[in-house]
DNA sequence: TACTTTTCACCTAGGTGCGAAGAT
DNA sequence: ATCTTCGCACCTAGGTGAAAAGTA
């Protein structure tokens, strides 16, 4: 399924002129597996992780850009698709439930014409990690609060918010949920890849809807089936 | 609106290795203006053509393609949208409607990094014309025959189809139909550009539907608002 | 018990021709 | 009289959480 809310950046430091891919890929953040303490609202760690799922990139479908496009347009994953399958066939990224994550967003400046998308060698990239974006996979909400929050603003969820509207003390409590899991997270963090664009590029994540500083409440997203 | 039936092409003689643009433009097929004649089932000359509308491309969105994938999959051009609002500002192609008109397939050989998309002077690139393709635009169908055969075809329509199924009878009328505005139309035809791909490369229309043999009746498309 | 899978009603998003109304 | 525009019911295509059924 799709993996909401959607991870949006913008890009400064780009040279317009020049050709860009962005990518993401969601790597695991720690070798732990959780479970959900509902009476606590929190998660726990419930052992070592599952063993590691095949790595999969996903190449932004408007690459490649141009600069002047990054510098103007924010870039949207919206379409970015996760699976617990690991045998997928659609080139979804696979992720195990019950795991914690960190998406990642890398952009590789286009030196020439030798195309190969995974040639780096003669590309220069950068990946930058925004750490309010953890978050731990599941296949069922563990939270109802979650749960509303999401059907109060996935337009494709319209069909339930009769049913469960979000009060204003309901509002307080995500509040509060978020501020206890974004302890010593930063607003915005730069992790620089070895190799350096020459310039200072930096990509800014979105403000824009108060699910992009999520927390690791399965609020990001979550994994099923990919039939 | 979309025009429909889709044009489909297959490419041959490329070069694996090599990045292509393909595009799309409809131009005029002569300066008239047409009425259809409904006693007579056809298209009559009705006076001179309106004035010239700002001429547009239509690059398709796949683009820039591997020469790879051009000898592996077909190109379809079903998103291609036609308007009559010359004001239009969602870069769909401009055409007025009861004018004749022929679609062409041009194909970009990307020759280096010098990428602009309209400097075609480092770059070799081929048109490609298939004359039964010829159409005449309009904003409502001319021909209740017409209005069958694309509900029973297009997907989209379906809502339609209870009432208006094609007899055997029908269907031989359009068989007839076709066959008297097709005539003096060799099934492939080539107009090279000016500059040439220096290999043998050309473009197969796909005849996997009934409609891409289809004639000047309206039956490739139609012109409707832009809305 | 604690997840995971499957199915389904209900949405978004947008492509159809129809028919009434509008325009010239 | 002849075309064009607009609103609409009816589709395709696919993204939702709920709930039932499955798994271990």
């Amino acid at each position: 399924r799709r993996m909401f809310p959607t991870i949006r950046v913008s890009f400064s430091g780009v040279d317009p002129e020049a050709k860009y891919i962005v990518l993401m890929d969601i790597v695991p953040v720690d070798n732990k597996r959780y479970r959900y303490a509902y009476h606590r609202s929190s998660w726990l760690v419930a052992g070592k992780a599952d063993p590691p799922l095949p790595a999969r990139l996903y190449v932004h479908p408007d690459s490649p850009f141009t600069g002047e496009q990054l510098l103007k347009q924010m870039v949207s994953f919206e379409k970015v698709k996760l699976t617990n399958n690991e045998l997928d066939q659609h080139g979804h990224i696979i992720l195990n439930s019950m795991h914690k994550y960190q998406p990642r967003v890398h952009i590789i400046k286009k030196k020439d014409h030798t195309a190969s998308l995974l040639n780096l060698k003669s590309e220069e990239f950068r990946t930058f990690v925004f750490p309010e974006t953890v978050f731990t996979a599941v296949t069922a909400y563990q939270n109802q609060l979650i749960t509303k929050l999401k059907i109060d603003s996935n337009p494709f969820a319209k069909g339930f918010r009769d049913s469960s509207r979000l009060t204003d003390i309901e509002r307080e409590s995500v509040e509060s949920l978020i501020q206890k899991h974004s302890y010593a997270r930063s607003p915005i963090r730069t992790y620089g890849g070895e190799d350096d664009l020459g310039d200072d590029s930096q990509a800014t994540q979105s403000r824009g809807s108060a699910f992009t500083t999520s927390d690791n409440l399965s609020l990001s997203s979550w994994v099923s089936s990919s039939t």
